[in-house]
DNA sequence: TGTATTCATACTAATTCGATAGGATATAAT
DNA sequence: ATTATATCCTATCGAATTAGTATGAATACA
């Protein structure tokens, strides 16, 4: 029941360039270096997010990439979602799922698809906009 | 982001248990019939129980499980927790957590934190025996 | 004694995870 | 034009996890 780096560290890639957006490219390098992150995986990683249109990549020398929108238009589930596949506990909660042979007598259901809503109520409701606020906020004490 | 069928067939198993909740012992054999699950899958399951202490066994012929514990004292969490280890969507928000470098930092972790609160409110508040009545209701009307 | 059942442990095929590797392509700066 | 700096694309790989099977021992009822 684990999310993956792979969600994890696209949540961190957007908030990273949520936090430099200036207009300016920022190379997966300088990304990243700050995060800790292999460089060629998040090579992978930022590919999904570009094929997406979450980002704009710029080639080249100087290039790089950008956010395509504002980050209050991004939430969190968007890019769990991309990177990770569905968020559903199991897959009979699943928007496309599979009817299962069980289906009319099965209470786990009710379970599970609380869960879901659960887990959707809460990354649906933040947005990368909150998140850079929260980081703002949080190197503002750090200073203090 | 899924939970095993670890969890989901514990889940099954003890509800299967508190609906046959007589006093007498259950087969796993009847069990696993029922629910069309692998016998031998299911014992390695149910020896989990067994070691928490959440059923009882007795051994032989005519033997079988019961539960130990009336349905309304087993929460969905504590099956799932006991089967699953921690529902905790990234190792960061567990209980024991190690710390991680970057947690002074860190502002994705306000969000695996409340995804962590929500699921276990959802799973804290549903016991056994809300399974049953929902399970019984469901029968009720599938006779109507 | 025979049969039904739990208990314990070992094994395994398939899949997923978390990268690493190597090069192709594009573009800005020199 | 050349070079350095980037993104883009695809293949590969070791380790871990998942979802079981398999085998047999121990126990107890009839």
């Amino acid at each position: 029941m684990k999310i993956s780096t792979k969600g994890r560290y696209a949540l961190r890639l957007m908030l990273d360039l949520a936090l430099h957006n200036t207009g300016e490219a920022v190379s997966l390098k300088d990304i990243a270096k700050r995060q800790e992150i292999s460089d060629k995986y998040l090579e992978q990683i930022i590919s999904i997010l570009n094929k997406a249109g979450y980002v704009r990549s710029i080639r080249g020398a100087q290039g790089g990439y950008l956010l395509k929108r504002e980050p209050e238009e991004y939430t969190v589930g968007m890019i769990l979602t991309l990177t990770e596949g569905t968020l559903a506990p199991v897959s009979c909660v699943e928007d496309d799922a599979v009817s299962c042979s069980k289906e009319d007598g099965c209470v786990t259901y009710i379970v599970w698809k609380r869960i879901s809503e659960a887990i959707n109520d809460v990354v649906d409701n933040i947005t990368l906009a909150d998140l850079v606020e929260w980081q703002q906020e949080k190197n503002k004490n750090y200073i203090i």
